[in-house]
DNA sequence: TCGCTGGATGAATTGGATTCATCTAGACTG
DNA sequence: CAGTCTAGATGAATCCAATTCATCCAGCGA
């Protein structure tokens, strides 16, 4: 038989461990720091060991609070979610997907008649942001997640894989400019940059293409850190490429529907390898059926 | 600022909907039914809306007790399994992989010498079983599961898929025998039929394998309902395969040792779709590392 | 060195959870 | 179809676990 640990000492410590104050813990929850003290005390008897380090401060988790904190902080989200979601006076009838900024306005929404041609009885609702949402805590139903790997925190499937190439105008190969034959000639152009924040050791970034394009091309110097146009957000630097002003290195789903159109073209074929779209959800999401319509659906129109 | 209910009624709400009766859950908490109530009544109040449907009789969740349940069951369940974990004296170092029956000792025990070699520091515990051990009570670390379409209830990653084909000894099909050119030639063998209890509308069975041959070869009588042996279990219908007492239709990545040895041949190259094997773990497990090793490795040795 | 902040500790207190006593609906029985 | 029994509802009374109070202590900063 399960056994359940005292859920008041539990709320404590997990006040308590999201503040790194007992104070602040006892504030939020409108009780003297005595009784967080007394109830974290309670937990770590139950586990027969600290769950904090109280000295010297500030306060910190021990090994076994760290370990224990994040399973606790997110079921009480949980909880506190589907508690509000069945409270709700009216089933909320939209799925709310967020994605990241580029993807949501390069990709999902220039393809959204499709879907609401196939399945106009589930109204999507797009949430384009870089920041991480909560999904835990209903922040939205499903989430787009743009990594190398796998996310291991919720349920995730691999829809597809990017890959990144230098796109630019085909205005910007026009007459009177040097054509593009060989990887040095790009260096002709106005190379454009865009930030990378996602943590990633070997963004897909201009200088990572030149560094592979120089095993095979020996004539691009070494070390151009020099960029024509740099930008904080992928999604402007997309904006710029396609306004003729000059070549990016960009992933070739975020730019699928311009590639297509014609409006963008592969200024040359070496591509450094992407990242992964993973379609990622809470377990046992009430509105299973439409996730997976989703998810269907987002690899039926890649 | 999350809102989080009173845990003293989701615990009561949680122990009443798992038993289906205020009794038993009281039994269980050690209270009395009329606690249960009370309990029950300010999670309601709070949800605004009846949990239980309380007549007529039995007790019966509503539909926003159905959307509750799962999710308070689940969350109870992992905290007292991360409690339990945090709490042990000494820290796991093995690693505990359950999986049903056939593919644990047929694929799985077959292949372990090779682990061992390959990460001799993560020992595993392998826990073969056809029930469905609670993850998030911390049964086990991670779990291969074998169904038609991914698990949503927790994180599960697709390894690969099997095909189903008619396998036999091939000392069955030795001099003084019939050959086996065609479909048909299959029914002159002792028929090896197994039950699937997976609640699958359409098992990979043999009047499945025979009404999909009939298709292509007419000569197949309908509706051959008679088996000339018949298993309880999948892995002793394997046995007797191997034994030379017939024909079955097996998985071909759990007979994948003994078809690569030569102990077992395919009788016939018609296969049936099969299923997917899907390594399945809690969220934010705490030995990710070596649950992504092991995935890694059942996909290398496929 | 002296306050000051933030947490620990143990006894006293209190209020929310539990029980008790009673009531009711529905099921089962002969 | 009464008679009986089970399971849960309800409201007042009770009680114990959580909280507070009063006090003490460690570390930090001026």
């Amino acid at each position: 038989m399960r056994k359940l640990p005292p859920l008041g000492s539990l709320r404590a410590f997990e006040a308590a461990a999201r503040r790194l104050s007992f104070r602040e813990a006892a504030a939020e929850l409108g009780v003297t720091p005595t009784a967080i003290s007394h109830q974290v005390r309670i937990l770590e008897e139950i586990c027969g060991r600290p769950l904090f380090r109280r000295r010297p401060r500030p306060l910190a988790l021990t090994d076994a609070g760290e370990r224990l904190f994040p399973v606790i902080r997110n079921g009480f989200d949980t909880f506190a979610s589907v508690v509000t979601a069945v409270s709700a006076k009216t089933i909320r009838t939209t799925l709310r997907v967020t994605s990241p900024n580029a993807f949501a306005s390069r990709w999902l929404v220039p393809r959204l008649p499709r879907w609401r041609k196939l399945y106009p009885q589930i109204r999507l609702e797009i949430i384009g942001t870089d920041a991480v949402l909560n999904l835990r805590a209903g922040d939205a139903d499903l989430a787009i997640r743009y990594a190398r790997t796998m996310p291991t925190d919720l349920v995730a499937r691999e829809i597809f894989r990017d890959s990144f190439f230098p796109v630019c105008s085909p205005a910007l190969l026009g007459e009177g400019v040097p054509a593009i034959t060989r990887a040095a000639d790009l260096l002709h152009y106005p190379l454009i940059h865009y930030d990378w924040l996602n943590g990633d050791r070997e963004p897909p970034s201009w200088s990572r293409w030149l560094a592979v394009a120089r095993s095979v091309d020996p004539d691009i110097p070494a070390a151009t850190e020099h960029w024509d146009l740099s930008f904080r957000e992928e999604i402007h630097a997309i904006d710029a490429v396609a306004a003729g002003q000059g070549i990016a290195i960009c992933s070739d789903v975020v730019v699928s529907h311009e590639i297509e159109s014609g409006a963008l073209v592969k200024a040359h074929d070496l591509a450094l390898p992407g990242y992964g779209f993973y379609v990622v959800h809470v377990p046992d999401h009430p509105r299973q059926a439409s996730i997976e319509a989703f998810a269907a659906w987002m690899r039926s129109v890649a």
